[in-house]
Order: structure tokens, then sequence, then C-alpha cells
DNA sequence: ACTATAATTCAACGATTATTGAAATGATTG
DNA sequence: CAATCATTTCAATAATCGTTGAATTATAGT
């Protein structure tokens, strides 16, 4: 992961929107979640929420899987993952230092 | 940690020069190092990392400590961990789903 | 006290980002 | 094929963020 990539990713996540709409859809897990139930309960609109999704989608974040007129979008737990390890990479200079991020979700 | 402070800590990471020096302060372990060292690593002006330095540690990722006119910077490890843990919460509902995010950095 | 060093502060300009509501796309249903 | 539902796109406005260079504080050494 580039520094780039991880700017971008921590950029969409540095809103309250779209945090909270990130951290739905780890909750939810692979099957994901559509826009119009995420509206429903952040209680917000479509417009914005679309703009949001694009954001997260763009980051690397979320992934969209089409399912009929309705999409479902679901955590990219591995983005996720990766995302944490460059955040802790080579923590305290690998001296004295016991890192663990591994996170497993989704897929077996 | 509330939502509002998570988005504090993740824009302040979501920048190239403040992402490179939170992760070089990470590097370093809770010796820190001093805005002098830092910027001439990265090859960047006072004025500019002092802003930066500022808001990283407003947003409480990281800690200053004075020593005569030096100031040295440590990362806050306990606020990166918490970071990572929010973003983690409750993944995949807490069902089928593993998450190890335990980081335990600096002191022994 | 005087000078040099370490770091911060300030104001102003330019650039990027978020929000709004209306209109458009695309896919099912009757 | 028309109606409807889920979602996206668009343009304009408002708000926020980053950079610059000069001036400022505070400490250390002579």
């Amino acid at each position: 992961m580039t520094p780039t990539q991880t700017v971008k990713a921590l950029a969409a996540l540095a809103h309250e929107t779209r945090l909270a709409v990130f951290r739905m859809l780890v909750q939810a897990g692979p099957d994901g979640l559509t826009p119009g139930a995420i509206a429903e309960t952040l209680g917000i609109a479509a417009s914005p929420l679309s703009f949001h999704l694009k954001e997260l989608s763009h980051a690397g974040l979320i992934a969209a899987r089409p399912d009929g007129r309705k999409i479902y979008y679901s955590a990219h737990f591995a983005a996720m993952n990766e995302l944490v390890a460059y955040l802790t990479d080579n923590c305290c200079g690998g001296v004295t230092c016991e890192v663990d991020t591994a996170i497993s979700c989704g897929a077996p």
C-alpha cells in the first residue's frame, strides 16, 4: 500500500457520515447493505449518501455488488487490514514492541 | 472514543506529510523525535511541520515532551490502538469473524 | 547582556471538499 | 410499454484546509 493510497483511505474515513457508513458495513459483514437501508438507518438523504459511498469505493474501502435494481455495498476487509498494518508498520523500530494487527473478516 | 474524536484522528492522519511524520514517530518509539530531526529527514520547512505537529497533537495522536529548548514528540500508542479498535468494532456483527487488534507499543 | 538556535505563531491567498435539490439513469413490475 | 423503485449525476453554493514567509517566543552558550 502506497502512502498516497493510505492517505486516500484515511481521508475517506475522516468524515462523520462516511465513518458511520463504513462501520455499518464492517458490522454487516460480507453480505453488505444497500444504500436504501443505510440511508434509512442513518437518517440521511440518498444523494449525499451516494456521494460518500463513491468516496469510500474510490478509496478501495468498500465494494459494490449489483443485484437487480439494488446494489449491495460491503466493506473491503483486506484494505482495512492493510491500512492498519501501514499505520503500525515497524512500530518502535521493531524493538521491544509487540504488534499484532491481524484482522480476519468475511471469507474463511 | 467518540465518533468525533475518531474523525479528528483520521483527518489528522489523512495528509501525506502528517502520515509520514506519524509513522516516523511510531517507528522511533517512546523516546520520540524533535521537529528539527523530522524536518531534516523529510526535507520540509519548520513552519509547516509545526502546523502539522499541532494537528496531530490536537487529535491526540502524539504527545510533546519539552527538554531544554528542544521538544520531543512521540506517538501516543494508546490512541492508535483505540482508533484501530473503533474501526474494527463489532466486525461482521461479531459472528464468524475473528478480530485481533491488540497493539502493544512502548512501555514493556 | 548578546548572539545563535529550536520551535511556534500569524495573516492572507489558493485549493480542495461537502451540501443541496432537481433531473437523469437503469432495471424490475404490472 | 408505461409506471415505479433504487440509485446516481449535476451545477452552484458554502465551508474548510494547506502553504507561504516574516515575525515572535524561549532557551542555551559565550
